[in-house]
RNA sequence: GGGCAGUUAGCGCAGUUGGUUCAGAGCAUCUGCCUUACAAGCAGAGGGUCGGGGGUUCGAAUCCCUCACUGCCCACCA
């Protein structure tokens, strides 16, 4: 860059800085990857809506990603990252729908392909927003890869994929009882349904026997435990029900045949409230005696239960719900009417008929589409598709359970084992048009008016296939009838690593062998079921091996209280905003601060600020070092030492966060570098090179400089890639397309823990120097000297004297008794400071200290003659506890003799 | 109802096989400073019987038991 600017602004403005580097990153092509030669390191993006916007949740989950990607990159592999969104079905069919309404169309009242214009109208309106809204945020993604879920490669994959599974046996076609979303009209799998706890009722129910006007031996029946109701108008069993609105489908009673209560029952019949329909007594024993008062209302038509109980004992099916919820015309009554509606009136007519018994408060849970969280999933039987799961889970169970895939945290290798040995087959039909259209041709159906389809890819191909059925070689194309259902979403996605490089329509190809299997996969813990496992399956049965190596899970993003981010609630903030006024990088780290793995984060806007205080920092420090005027004088020994240790400081935090990173501890990174730029860079390393005010600075020191800022740089860039690069950019000469995201991050090199640890002593000597001044009230320009008792034997003394404002060290065998003095260790330092110390003050401050380390002498001692302790306790363990004890006495007699002194 | 995590400073967290500077860092708080990179800053300071109780051990934040609370996942008692 030739733009290099002489003055900077005191303050980091993010603005003019981001755009910039997006652009140019993008138009140098430098987030594209191919294969070749280097190691590959790859992500596929957890596709979003493609009609959604970015939240909070989003800018977590890109953001460590984009760490993960960046990194990779300057370590030196051949990074890729796949963008892509996901056509996400039921969600946008629904906004589809829903923007229709407002124009006043209904989409009954249009074809499936006159729908369809409508809703790629919408996707192609609103589409990729969302992935525009991620560059912002720094994203690297390879845009040339941008997939859709229903784009051409990705739709021809799933219908292979159909088509393959069905003919492997593991797809199906049944009446089964299914999670109905009303307001979709659609037919859910388990996981898209979510179960809310809800105040509800127990409604008990009078269902009167049928025929019975006097029960004989009724005095006896009452002696062996029977409870039997009685009124005016006859003998009733009572029923409890959380659904009074089914009563015009129950096709039973049934009691346990155990149920002492109601043995007088077996074998009668019993008239439904209000419906008067007669329905006999069953029995069985999945019925709860204790529950209510042990009668069940079957509907079969209605409840998963009701459903097996009514195949098993055979019984009629009364489907008394429209698919949008309202009631049939199979029913006697209430036609028309929603089930809500219905259920309010129902309750009040029962009452009034003087069929309630009583009603109970009663808490239940109640299923609710994922989708649409206002709507009530509704049990019903239809004719869906579904993939059988049991093979799908043996084979993706192993790789998890032997940590050849690793989840992070591990936690969720449990959840995830329970989840896949209870699997239950997986519908995957949905009454929707906005997806991928089930590739099934129905044909006409046979003699016995059974349905007879074959599955193909195409109707060129349903057409062979079903010639070959006896009895239908003359077929024309015109009597096959394409399936009107979509697949579910999730069948897209679970495909998605291999699709993304076209690795079903083409196996073997040449970028699914590089980049296949993926490294690691960052997403949300509630996609585990939908999304995490199933392609695990996918990657299994298509790829022969893994889809990635890790999953990292992110918390969920919650507000400062605790609370769920939501619209409803308003806690959400707007990402962009975030992002305009904290800065991309501010964001990025503020997220990064709050979220180690698996933990929720509780986000607050402080933590962008202290984000976009890290920026001013690091901007400033560079203003510091930009200023410097460099000629050519001798390098002072202070100088020489900094460059020394923070060359090993360095060192050491590279090797720290190169661990931190291997254990996707990346908050814990952030952290590590945030502190060595913060503390060790600027408040110790820059102060002891900083030339006194109008001197020079020394070449050597200049470049030793420059070179640190540098590595720097590259450590934070993953985290904050705008600040970085625009500082790399202002370091040096730089080519056109040359840029720090390739910049190497090197393997570490063996830091000298003594010369670290030469610091931490030089740090609090400077500390005690420091303290006297304050206590005095001496001023930082006063030169002082520091007294060194047995003298200094630190490898960084000039830096000492140069922080510390010293004049010099001196050693000495005793120190001046009247100097300010403190202690680091066991070695003693005084200031001796112009008028007299306040010796009181300094007594008090002694004997303080004095009896806390004859406190903590006592507790070693006492260690040390316990004889099972030196037995047992390991070799080192005893030694260090011996040197402890040494240490103790040294400073004891120390400080004793000082207090002498004082007290002369 | 079953299972799994967690409980450490005001807050959100770290603490790797029980023993070195194991009771920590960050933010916040308090004190003093507009010191010629930075007040979005600098120099300091305070703050926790590691949820309660019990046990194992020479030694426990760390291992075991138990209780309490919080969160998450699963489940067909209407």
């Amino acid at each position: 860059m030739s733009e290099k600017e002489n003055t900077l602004a005191t303050k980091y403005d993010p603005k003019e800085v981001e755009d910039k580097w997006y652009k140019y990153w993008e138009s140098h092509d430098l987030f594209k990857s191919v294969p070749d030669e280097r190691e590959p390191y790859c992500i596929v993006i957890p596709p979003p809506n493609v009609t959604g916007v970015l939240h909070m949740g989003h800018m977590l989950n890109n953001t460590i990603q984009d760490i993960l990607i960046r990194r990779a990159r300057m370590e030196g592999k051949n990074a890729l990252w796949v963008p892509g969104t996901d056509h996400a079905s039921i969600a946008t069919e629904a906004k589809v729908v829903k923007r229709l309404a407002e124009q006043g169309i209904r989409k009954r009242d249009l074809t499936r392909d006159e729908f369809l214009k409508h809703a790629w109208d919408w996707t192609h309106e609103h589409g990729g927003i969302i992935l525009q809204q991620l560059r912002k945020l720094g994203a690297s993604c390879d845009w040339s890869r941008t997939a859709f879920t229903m784009d051409e490669t990705r739709s021809k994959s799933v219908l292979k994929v159909f088509v393959d599974l069905y003919d492997k046996g593991y797809i199906y076609r049944g009446l089964r009882m299914v999670n109905w979303d009303p307001k979709a009209q659609t037919a859910l799998s388990n996981e898209e349904v979510i179960y809310h706890e809800e105040k509800s009722h127990l409604y008990y129910l009078k269902y009167y026997v049928d025929g019975l006007q006097t029960l004989e031996n009724e005095e006896q029946l009452r002696a062996e435990g029977n409870i039997i109701h009685k009124d005016e108008k006859g003998y009733y069993a009572v029923v409890a029900t959380t659904r009074p609105e089914t009563i015009m489908g129950d096709t039973a009673m049934c009691i346990n045949p155990k149920d002492p209560k109601n043995q007088w029952l077996k074998g009668r019949k019993v008239i439904v409230p209000l419906v008067g329909r007669v329905i006999n007594v069953i029995e069985d024993r999945y019925v709860e005696i204790e529950f209510g008062t042990g009668c069940l209302k079957v509907t079969p038509a209605h409840d998963p239960n009701d459903y097996i109980l009514g195949k098993t004992h055979n019984l009629e099916t009364i489907d008394i719900f429209n698919a949008d919820a309202t009631i049939s015309e199979q029913s006697p009554l209430y036609v028309g009417m929603d089930r809500m509606e219905c259920r309010k009136v129902i309750v009040e007519d029962l009452k009034n008929a003087g069929l309630v018994e009583k009603i109970e408060d009663y808490d239940n849970k109640v299923g609710y589409s994922e989708r649409n969280s206002d709507t009530a999933v509704e049990p019903r039987l239809c004719m869906q598709w579904f993939l059988k799961m049991k093979h799908f889970a043996e084979i993706a169970l192993p790789c998890v359970m032997n940590d050849e895939l690793k989840f992070h945290p591990s936690k969720y290798k449990n959840i995830y084992k329970v989840w896949l040995e209870g699997i239950q087959d997986w519908c995957i039909s949905r009454q929707l048009w906005w997806g991928h259209r089930i590739p099934a041709y129905f044909l006409p159906t046979d003699e016995e008016g059974k349905e007879v389809y074959v599955v193909a890819m195409n109707e060129e191909e349903a057409l062979e296939k079903a010639r070959k059925i006896p009895g239908y070689e003359n077929i024309e194309a015109s009597q096959l009838r394409h399936d009107e259902d979509a697949l579910d979403t999730w069948f897209s996605s679970w495909l998605w690593p291999i699709s993304l490089f076209d690795g079903i329509n083409n196996p073997g190809n040449e970028e699914i062998k590089y980049y296949y299997p993926t490294n690691d996969l960052v997403t949300a813990p509630d996609i585990i079921f939908f999304w995490v496992a199933r392609m695990i399956m996918a990657g299994y049965e298509y790829m022969g091996d893994l889809p990635f190596r890790n999953v990292y899970f992110t918390g969920v993003v919650r507000d400062k209280l605790g609370r769920k981010m939501s619209k409803s609630l308003g806690n959400s903030p707007d990402p962009l905003k975030l992002i305009e006024h904290f800065g991309a990088d501010g964001v990025r780290m503020g997220l990064m601060l709050a979220a180690p793995a698996g933990n929720d984060i509780l986000y607050d806007d402080s933590l962008c600020e202290q984000g976009r205080n890290f920026n001013n920092k690091i901007w400033n420090a560079f203003r510091l070092v930009k200023g410097w005027e460099v000629a050519d004088v001798e390098q002072p020994e202070a100088s020489r030492q900094a460059v020394e240790w923070f060359r090993h400081q360095l060192n050491d935090a590279l090797a720290t966060v190169k661990d931190h990173f291997s254990k996707f501890r990346l908050s814990d990174a952030m952290m590590v570098l945030y502190r060595l730029f913060w503390e060790e860079f600027s408040a110790w390393y820059l102060e002891a090179v900083k030339p006194a005010f109008g001197q020079p600075m020394d070449r050597a020191t200049m470049k030793a400089t420059l070179e640190f800022f540098d590595m720097l740089l590259r450590l934070l860039h993953p985290f904050m890639p705008f600040i970085t690069e625009e500082l790399w950019q202002h370091l040096d000469e730089r080519k056109d397309g040359e840029s720090i995201m390739y910049a190497r991050i090197p393997e570490p090199e063996q830091a000298d823990q003594a010369l670290l640890k030469a610091m931490a002593d030089v740090k609090e000597i400077v500390g005690g120097v420091r303290n006297v001044r304050k206590q005095k009230n001496l001023p930082n320009k006063e030169q002082l000297t520091l007294q060194a008792v047995g003298g200094l034997n630190n490898p960084l003394e000039a830096i000492i004297i140069k922080l510390a404002g010293l004049e010099k060290i001196e050693a000495v065998t005793e120190k001046d008794p009247t100097a300010a003095a403190f202690m680091v260790g066991t070695a003693e330092f005084a200031v001796p400071v112009a008028g007299s110390i306040d010796v009181e003050e300094e007594i008090k401050k002694l004997e303080a200290d004095l009896a806390y380390t004859r406190g903590f002498l006592a507790s070693v001692d006492k260690k040390l003659s316990n004889e099972r302790f030196v037995a047992n306790a390991p070799e080192a363990v005893v030694a260090n506890e011996r040197k402890k004890k040494a240490d103790a006495e040294s400073k004891i007699a120390t400080m004793e003799q000082a207090l002498q002194a004082l007290k002369k």
